[in-house]
DNA sequence: AAGTATTTGTCCGTATGTATC
DNA sequence: GGATACATACGGACAAATACT
């Protein structure tokens, strides 16, 4: 017999119980809520406890209190419970499959737009994150995180801000579940290859050609996807 | 001159200093963090508000706090300061450009897989859809959100949960931000014809050509895209 | 204009439960 | 079992901001 991991907070149970009201839409947003003392008196916590609660989606900008006139829900709680929960998806360990499948539909489009619109600047650091690669290889101080920055930066040239963001997060995800993988310990052949792949794609994106560029990403994720464990 | 909008809160600054520390590595994963009375002191605050800044943190999941034991950063802090970010990111009133552009990215390759292996009870729920989209033009009780359910529809049938998330959020900031929009008032000729674009998507994926689905996915948002205010 | 009530911000003290040795 | 260290939870108090009269 084990416990089970302790019983929740009661913290805990008081946002969860607020959540439920504004998603079922008892409370609206821009509405006034009741003061602190009367929830903690409806909740049956203490005020202390309550505060605890209400910080929370304060910092989570779903409330927002004012000394002197009290707590009130802001206009877009809803779009931040959403965004709130979009993060919760992003923590909960998503399957290796899912996120290079992501990647698959998300980077090549990057990678589109970035051969279409990249500065010389940028085409020079892109250039510069690729000699690095190759040094690093050279002198055995490859590490993982190179070959990520590389995508990264296509994609940050793609200036689309939220895919770049939703692409960080991925790639983190990755790169912590990677410490488990083969591809830490991949044999000099493989990561030169990849950083072959890497130049490829960045000719094409120096020559201007996007179509080009987006096929030939597509091609170098669907290859890093042969690395990664067979499914069962 | 004016006041800048009210001094941060204690337990806010204590938040964001906790953070630094994480983000620069003086605190690292899986380590045990000094006690609540500890940390009150060198923070120079009480131990209540240093309470409340932890356990905003704990909700976040970047530390845990066990009684008797002590407060430890969990092991995957970095990600989910990470995901934080992208729930903040979103958070942002994104321009509406990037909105739709995102969507042009992410919608028909959903399409595609959707059209992929769509079972047969996820068709006849997305011919619904369609069928009571129909009828609420025709008894004027049609609602945007209708429309997005489709969409939203097809998502689920990818299976891919991150991006159906994903979606999920830019769908409800466009639906905050449509309220604003020409969008709200479109005649009902222009309704009709949104709907029909549904319908010859929905004719693809039944008959299981994904590519066709993709395109015509495809060319529905970019017709989207002319309802939109013009940039300037 | 002044004073009072309301409400959040902040702090303290204390009792209890839980884990460690 | 007993002692210690720590988080959990409660209640009381006063300050600061705002609203009301």
């Amino acid at each position: 017999m084990y416990k089970p991991t302790s019983r929740t907070m009661l913290y805990e149970e008081v946002i969860n119980q607020i959540l439920d009201l504004i998603k079922k839409g008892l409370w609206k947003p821009g509405e006034k809520i009741p003061t602190e003392m009367e929830l903690a008196q409806s909740f049956e916590v203490s005020r202390n406890s309550m505060r605890e609660a209400l910080k929370v989606l304060e910092h989570l900008k779903i409330i927002q209190s004012k000394a002197g006139k009290g707590t009130y829900l802001l206009e877009n709680s809803i779009q931040n419970i959403q965004a709130l929960e979009l993060a919760s998806v992003m923590r909960e360990a998503n399957s290796l499959d899912q996120l290079m499948d992501t990647r698959l539909i998300i980077e090549p489009e990057l990678t589109y737009r970035a051969a279409a619109q990249a500065s010389l600047d940028e085409l020079n650091n892109l250039e510069k994150l690729l000699k690095d690669s190759i040094e690093a290889v050279a002198t055995n101080t490859y590490f993982p995180s190179l070959g990520f920055s590389f995508h990264m930066e296509i994609a940050k040239i793609s200036r689309n801000t939220l895919l770049y963001k939703f692409l960080e997060s991925i790639t983190l995800e990755l790169m912590a579940q990677r410490k488990l993988l083969v591809l830490s310990h991949l044999s000099k052949k493989d990561l030169l290859k990849e950083i072959e792949e890497h130049r490829f794609i960045f000719e094409a994106i120096k020559q201007n050609n996007p179509e080009e560029a987006k096929k030939r990403m597509y091609v170098h994720i669907q290859n890093a996807k042969k690395f990664l464990p067979v499914k069962e």
